[in-house]
DNA sequence: CTGAAAGCGCTAACAC
DNA sequence: GTGTTAGCGCTTTCAG
């Protein structure tokens, strides 16, 4: 019996007699022999670990994990498993995993473009190589530079339908409350809040931006209010989940969310059950990552020229804080 | 120039003149050359892949996502990677993805085990064969009935804190509202709660077990609150994060979260924000991530003989519903 | 300091 | 049906 025949016996490729084929597979059993992977990719020579990688900012955070799910899902019907590592929003530790990702030869990225962007174009980074020799590359959540196929939420979508839906509820003085400005998906979203508001002639009174956490939002928040009331902004744009949170909690500290109207990007877990319950205008995560995988695994597929963008579409739930009018 | 002179300047061994490093780096450069992980580690025989697996539930729950968080930290610290993949509680699936692991030649594997636990202690399940095999494998958040190093939060004794808590309230009438009891951690749970009531001579009015979300845990409370005021419960004891979403949203549809009093197991964003506060007594997610990371690396450093079982702490955090009295 | 030869675990392409 | 040979990309070992 030749290392041959089990070759032919655990990959089933037939062509094997009865008699050997039993003693073969009652041998694997016994030793609990499990093919090495490595090795068979290795001289199949068509390389494809059934791996793919998925750079992300931080799993923590449940819009990052359920992008995670929908990607899951379809690497599980492709039979791919994923390989993961946390950015840390750092653009070297990106490109560090990126480096490992690659040695490890994993068949496709999913890359949340870290939001420290300061050398993302060096042709000489690990991605940017990766991506010249030909690996297939989805950016999600985030633009980046290079080029790649990109799956986006409508950030600027949502920031018009923000700003129209506190319009129309007759807001004049309206301000946005909003991520670090580095990051593109924040920058979009304010501009669709300023375009918004522009259509109605109006432009936010204030924009703080920059605010990484739910505690640095609702500091902000707190301070917003204590301006003259003639200054002070009577609807919010809070322009990310976290944020959502951080203000929703500095408009209850002050006992005022049933006087300032709000409307959140993202959803959260009981935005709900609030009094008022909180509008929010909402990506849905799931469905970027599955897309993002299909993306993926259709170019993993076939030679796809072109590199597609896609654009998730944003949903408007209204709740209550976002039909709160001017008092 | 030979091909090992590459290898040489590649892994930093050094013995290589300046001439030929420099020109050797160069190349490498300009190619884009990415050593191959797999030929390397086939070769070396130390077989160590640098990478763990992560098997768990459900990424989109940011209990597991944090833990993950956790994780993460540590294995990065050792320069690992993470697979991931969820079993979506289901035995076989867990199988195969353990068994895709091993093929991968992973170094250890941190694994939350499906509660569909049918045949979990078959000998010929491939994570018994990897278990005698001798690949380290840490279990998470539930019990397995394989051997292996346990890391869990004290879901018993978080039990007892929320009966005694809502005891010391003054209720006399409580019920849990649970989850699927083929989960060890949710029987874990009630018993707690059992233990913890039974000090005071008293027994749950109701045990509703077997809730697999909100909507479910939502439905569960409504019909609850629906029995005669002799019978209804006045204190409820959600065991779940989900659960309590889903239960904390049926008492403020009927009006009645300031009369009924409610601990929730385990924390979420906002529950500190509704009227009144959720009280909760919670795992902390992310340290369970960590100290499984830190015993898989422990064990991958040095034969450890026994097998670890860490039980780490809860927390009450008392917010308010907790500390409602029965009327 | 540099290179040639052998071999990790496996499969492709042929023999028998 | 079955076995042999070669070689995937790399490192080990040992010779120049």
């Amino acid at each position: 019996m030749s290392f041959k025949t089990v070759s032919r016996v655990v990959n089933e490729e037939g062509g094997v007699s009865d008699a050997l084929l039993t003693r073969v597979q009652d041998a694997v059993a016994e030793l609990g022999y499990r093919p090495d992977e490595r090795a068979r990719r290795l001289r199949q020579q068509t390389s494809a670990t059934s791996t793919i990688g998925f750079v992300h900012a931080d799993m923590a955070n449940p819009f990052f994990g359920s992008i995670h799910t929908g990607l899951q899902e379809i690497a599980m019907g492709h039979d791919h498993l994923i390989l993961t590592a946390t950015s840390d929003d750092s653009f070297s530790r990106q490109d560090d995993i990126v480096s490992s990702f690659a040695r490890r030869r994993v068949d496709g990225l999913v890359v949340v473009p870290a939001s420290d962007s300061t050398n993302v174009t060096d042709p000489r980074s690990a991605l940017a190589m990766e991506i010249s020799r030909g690996t297939p590359v989805v950016f999600i959540d985030r633009e980046s530079d290079l080029v790649g196929d990109h799956v986006l939420g409508d950030h600027e979508g949502g920031g018009v339908v923000a700003a129209t839906h506190l319009m129309n509820a007759g807001h004049q003085r309206l301000a946005i409350i909003g991520d670090r400005l580095q990051l593109d998906s924040a920058t979009k979203r304010r501009n669709g809040f300023r375009q918004g508001l522009a259509v109605g002639g109006l432009a936010p009174v204030r924009e703080i931006m920059n605010l990484e956490s739910a505690v640095d939002a609702e500091q902000a928040v707190v301070q917003l209010m204590s301006l003259p009331s003639s200054e002070r902004p009577t609807a919010l744009f809070a322009a990310h989940n976290y944020l959502t949170s951080g203000t929703v909690r500095a408009l209850h500290h002050l006992g005022m969310q049933h006087q300032v109207a709000l409307v959140g990007f993202d959803d959260l877990d009981l935005l709900d059950v609030l009094d008022p319950g909180v509008t929010v205008v909402a990506q849905d995560p799931q469905t970027i990552g599955r897309r993002a995988g299909e993306c993926l695994f259709d170019r993993l597929a076939s030679d796809i020229a072109i590199t597609r963008r896609e654009l998730i579409d944003v949903a408007l739930t209204p709740r209550g804080s976002g039909e709160i009018q001017p008092c």
